[in-house]
DNA sequence: CAAAGAACCTGGCGGC
DNA sequence: TGCCGCCAGGTTCTTT
């Protein structure tokens, strides 16, 4: 589901309506959404922390508590993470973990295909797998360490590169193919034998995108609910993304989907040519 | 080592 | 209406 732009969002509007309350109870539903620690230890370390701040750091998204301890949260593809007043809870039987605040406010955790993880991390304790992000697109990333790490890592394909969230973090299938129509590339080019003039299109593309996506409320195709439950409306704006058949905004050719690193991948063949390698 | 495939899950959609 | 296959904003592990 979320990639940047749509954790971002709810980053924002989460900090501001549990930003200093205090967390008064805690139930797990569904264990299986809780990756470190068990599920009891979990629950136990949770209850009555302070919440003093919200980050993001590509598509995770992470809860500073008192105590130094932080509960990191991932939505994979179907999670959501939402806020009600108490007495406004509907059930749902995705809903898998709820936090009842002393302000009688619940974030409550909803995830259809429950492939979504939480990890409550203390002093000193590090997640396997976070600190190994590459430079966040939004917060970090910069023209020359772009060109870098195409320079050290661009053997591979484009569109598989930008997909490592340890090459950069934080683009998902949505924006890499938005953004690889917009810059012009054809998803299968080799990534470090992109032109100068091809790399600096491609970066202002993806730093244009990921704005965009954020002011319009993120992208919902399917699942995504910003805090208050509502759909984003970027969608409305994707040029090529789920839009196979349809004819490309060039007025000529025909919108394709093709497969590649084993994800749906929509281009326009005549937008998006390889460039000539004779 | 790059790339493909499978696994983790549930549900929506189109075709017959 | 029912059944079947395909597809899905992600990540990780195994196989080729």
């Amino acid at each position: 589901m979320p990639e940047l732009p749509e954790v971002e969002v709810i980053r924002r509007e989460m900090e501001l309506l549990v930003k200093g309350k205090t967390i008064r109870e805690v139930e797990v539903i569904f264990p299986g959404i809780i990756g470190y620690p068990e599920t009891e230890k979990f629950v136990q370390l949770i209850e009555n922390k302070r919440i003093e701040k919200l980050f993001r750091q590509g598509k995770y998204l992470a809860f500073h508590l008192q105590d130094d301890l932080r509960l990191i949260v991932h939505l994979r593809m179907t999670g959501v993470l939402a806020c009600f007043k108490k007495d406004s809870l509907v059930p749902s039987k995705h809903l898998h973990i709820w936090f009842l605040l002393e302000s009688d406010d619940v974030i409550c955790y909803f995830d259809q295909r429950k492939f979504g993880r939480m990890w409550l991390l203390q002093t000193g304790e590090e997640l396997t797998g976070i600190d190994c992000l590459g430079p966040d697109w939004w917060n970090d990333a910069t023209l020359e360490l772009f060109k870098e790490g195409l320079a050290s890592r661009g053997k591979t394909r484009i569109k598989t590169l930008l997909l490592d969230q340890s090459f950069f973090s934080g683009l998902g299938n949505i924006y890499v193919d938005e953004s690889l129509y917009r810059s012009r590339i054809h998803p299968a080019t080799i990534a470090r034998e992109l032109s100068e003039g091809k790399k600096l299109e491609l970066y202002q593309s993806i730093k244009e995108l990921l704005q965009k996506g954020i002011e319009h409320g993120g992208t919902s195709i399917r699942n995504y609910r910003n805090v208050y439950g509502e759909t984003g409306r970027f969608q409305n704006r994707l040029k090529v993304y789920g839009r196979k058949g349809e004819r490309c905004s060039c007025g000529e050719h025909v919108i394709q989907r093709m497969v590649m690193g084993g994800r749906g991948t929509y281009y326009c063949p005549g937008c998006q040519k390889l460039e000539d390698i004779f």
